[in-house]
RNA sequence: GCAGGGAUGGUAGAGCGGUCAAUUACACCUGACUGUAAAUCAGGCGCCUUUCGGCUACGUAGGUUCGAAUCCUACUCCCUGCA
């Protein structure tokens, strides 16, 4: 079989459907995977992720490593085990922390030495590391480590980038042979993918594209991105990348991102998505609510808006969230009361705002999956945006 | 009735002669949040003004003083103890 099938091409756009198929199940395409850094999505059980449509999930190789450690959860039987989450599983290098944690870090040919946030103990996380310690996680997809910048983005600077990242990407790719291949891994399913870098350079992210395809990775991952350069900027990154990256690979997003966001990239080729976005701002009491807008010429179409659910207006608002959505939060409950659960800081406030998001994410993915199978996608594309001005 | 304590901005509660439009907390409002060091962070919060600045304010009315939320007097109300 495949590793990834592609179910249906949108003839609009380089959209489409799909299936990867992994050691723990199928990942249909378009998708979001819920972010749980440490081996859980923020205050969601693994068995509501999978009764909501996730598939997959995301977790973090620097944070896992930190704590409970590696070696832990390998004795634990891996991850799937330990956080009994028995879909697939997607881990970062922890490329990503080499960058949000620039204050303390130090990145070399040999790899980033750091100190540890809560303990200050100084470490290195080599490209080799980064794949030993996803190797003792048993993920389903694991990345590389990758180096990249930040914004604003410089040529001279993603230049380098890409080549220490290339660099990078041949010893992972030693490294996993070693292990995964010819080891005695806890997931020989395991995949490792490759990371496109370059900012929104289209000739550095056309040799990167084309540095990781000729290392022959299963899946790719676009990277450098969401980091706080315009929506316009980061679609230049990806439309600079995917046209290099086989039709027939799986392309993940990292990091992306607002609905519109996801909208936009899937349109451009990425398969799959992943982005604190729904669970940090349920936590912050900003919800994702579906909107209808009504254009010049009377035409309604799809969008949404975001509400501040701690605001007084609502105090009284005994209406659900969304009257759109089927999540437990809008099934059962009213603002008023959600407002009060924030207000009086009950952590019940911080699970149902979250459930909400994530269903909003997933139902999103579902709408955007339906609209490329049936031919419509097109005119998604064209509507679906954020609702300003009409919380 | 006597004695003592107190009345401060939406609320609680500091301040006790100038540096006070007034600490702080809560409430309220704005804004952030994109491979999670985030149940977090930043800002605003008397009125007018873009800034400078001006005006009105600390129970009420007077007074002392160059200057009062801060001191004095009277009044109103509240609390506590004794009758």
């Amino acid at each position: 079989m495949q590793y990834f099938e592609i179910l249906k091409s949108d003839s609009g756009s380089k959209a489409r459907t799909g299936v990867i198929h992994t050691a723990h199940g199928d990942v249909q395409t378009p998708a979001f995977l819920p972010i749980g850094t440490k081996g859980a999505v923020k205050s969601i059980t693994s068995e509501e992720l999978k009764f909501w449509g996730a598939d997959i999930i995301l977790a973090n190789t620097y944070h896992l490593w930190q704590r409970p450690g590696d070696a832990l959860i390998y004795k634990a039987g891996g991850l799937h085990k330990f956080m009994n989450w028995k879909g697939p599983i997607f881990t970062d290098s922890g490329g990503f922390q080499v960058f949000s944690l620039a204050k303390m870090r130090k990145v070399g040919e040999g790899g980033v030495v750091f100190q540890f946030d809560l303990d200050g103990r100084t470490e290195i996380l080599s490209p080799e590391k980064s794949v030993d310690i996803q190797a003792n996680l048993g993920s389903d997809i694991a990345l590389i480590l990758d180096d990249f910048p930040g914004y604003p983005f410089e040529y001279e600077r993603s230049k380098e980038s890409i080549a220490l990242t290339k660099r990078w990407a041949e010893r992972a790719i030693r490294e996993y042979q070693k292990i995964v291949i010819d080891g005695d891994p806890i997931n020989p399913g395991q995949k490792l993918w490759g990371i496109v870098q370059g900012a929104s350079f289209p000739d550095l992210r056309e040799q990167s594209a084309k540095d990781m395809v000729a290392l022959g990775f299963d899946g790719f991952a676009i990277g450098g991105v969401a980091v706080g350069e315009p929506h316009k900027e980061m679609m230049k990154a990806v439309e600079s990348s995917t046209p290099f990256l086989p039709e027939s690979a799986p392309k993940h997003l990292l990091g992306v991102g607002t609905p519109f966001d996801i909208v936009q990239a899937a349109a451009r080729g990425c398969d799959t998505f992943d982005c604190v976005i729904p669970t940090r701002e349920a936590r912050h009491g900003r919800l994702y609510v579906n909107q209808r807008q009504e254009t010049s010429d009377k035409k309604q179409i799809d969008g949404y808006a975001t509400i501040d659910i701690r605001l007084e207006k609502y105090k009284e608002d005994f209406t659900s969230v969304d009257n759109n959505c089927d999540c437990y939060l809008c099934l059962n409950h009213s603002k008023s009361y959600l407002r009060h659960l924030f207000a009086t800081g009950e952590p019940l406030s911080i699970r149902l705002a979250t459930m909400h998001n994530l269903k909003f994410y997933l139902n999103l993915m579902q709408k955007i999956r339906t609209a490329i199978q049936y031919d419509y996608f097109g005119d998604m594309v064209r509507n679906y945006q954020e609702v300003v001005g009409s919380k």
